[in-house]
DNA sequence: TAGATTGTTAATCGATTAACAATC
DNA sequence: TAGATTGTTAATCGATTAACAATC
């Protein structure tokens, strides 16, 4: 049996982005080491004392930076107060959005309580789940069926989700919060998302992370055997 | 004031890599697609139908599938129950790897909780903190002083680590890690690794997806000033 | 057989790195 | 001034997509 369709087929989804997500991976990195010079006293630094602490080729750092609206200048490299700040704004450390978040498991749980600790700019103020136990909370806030969140959304004009239930549900539940009127939905697991047009959707896997580094363990004493010598076709020219 | 050094500068780091990370994050959710045809009873599939479903190109997924060691056959495809196993077996799930955490603060806790649900291969067997509260448990683990680590390193051959401390300690804790005798390091969070060699280091900054989904959710209204207009020098041809 | 699909090579695309005129 | 560093263009590199002979 072949394998038929089971559901609408998912869109390609083109991420037209401002910022590469690379270069956005890199800016907190800068502003940690920033920081720690700021503690050091110093007050001006170039892309290449940033490249050679990091690692990095100055020539990338000076491309995030000017992506993130930062200006240097020639001789003088970067005011440090003033690259801090505009790099933590672009990073929207200066203001803060309301979320629910749908996934009371343990990995919901924590990410809730790093949210919590700041800096990321997200505010977890509504606690959702498919099961949830009766009388559960995270943090202050109990955990509420998912029954319950479309008025919820409609009430509290929360915008954006987390969605950290377990794959098998994942496709499932970000329908129902495209439904609900969600409108930018953070994804946390392998799950497939369907959601459709009118939601911005990101999803991340943490363990995709975790599974390079077992792969680079094993690199050492390879499992997989030599596939079966099969002859090429003849090269073109 | 110009940035004065503050200990080795961060070596570049280069990964050689079987199989890039960008694969790797796309197999499991080959996997889970994979999983739910097989409960509606299908036996083969191909790339295209894969690539339909997940809004992939089968090109890219026919590449991913033959660095994972799978292997189909033309016009039938691949082997539903084969393929599964031949992934399964790829990402590790079939083997399972004792590592300590460090850093039990909410995100490390979180972790250690969707790491004993299992389907990764790790299992957290010690929990180590800087600053631990006496008496403090993750699971059933007793958060430790990392003074105690050295000793249990040695005394249980654990060699793998999960370090998920706040980003000012990670280089420092990093660094005792490897002279403890830690070999392979997943760490979670923004912060600056410079473990030197003879480690293994893995670093996933979670929230750099969620400030992609912020960045893009603010593309609509722009807050970066457009730039000075300043006369590029002539284009050479 | 004819047609669908693999495994592989070639082309394209985007991100990183290199080069360099302008600038302070 | 001379030299270091930016901002920008050009070159390189790696990953994705396209093309296609071999295969069942």
């Amino acid at each position: 049996m072949a394998a038929p369709p089971d559901g609408p087929s998912l869109a390609a989804m083109p991420i037209p982005a401002s910022i590469g997500i690379r270069s956005l991976g890199r800016l907190p990195r800068y502003v940690a080491q920033l920081e720690r010079w700021r503690e050091q006293g110093v007050t001006r630094i170039s892309c290449t004392d940033l490249g050679d602490r990091l690692g990095h080729d100055p020539s990338m750092i000076r491309k995030d930076l000017a992506a993130a609206g930062a200006q240097g200048r020639p001789r003088a490299g970067y005011d440090l107060e003033g690259l801090l700040a505009t790099l933590t704004s672009f990073l929207g450390r200066d203001r803060t959005d309301e979320a629910f978040l749908v996934g009371a498991g343990p990995l919901g749980r924590g990410l809730a309580g790093h949210l919590a600790e700041g800096g990321a700019g997200l505010r977890v103020v509504g606690v959702f789940d498919p099961e949830p136990r009766s009388g559960d909370r995270v943090g202050d806030l109990p955990v509420l069926e998912m029954a319950a969140l479309p008025g919820l959304v409609a009430r509290m004009h929360v915008r954006t989700a987390v969605l950290a239930v377990d794959p098998q549900r994942t496709a499932a539940v970000a329908r129902d919060l495209s439904a609900a009127g969600i409108t930018a939905l953070w994804v946390v697991g392998p799950g497939i998302v369907d959601a459709g047009p009118g939601i911005l959707v990101e999803q991340v896997d943490v363990l995709a992370s975790l599974r390079r580094l077992r792969e680079r363990m094993d690199d050492a004493r390879p499992r997989r055997e030599p596939r079966p010598d099969r002859t090429p076709w003849p090269r073109r020219r």
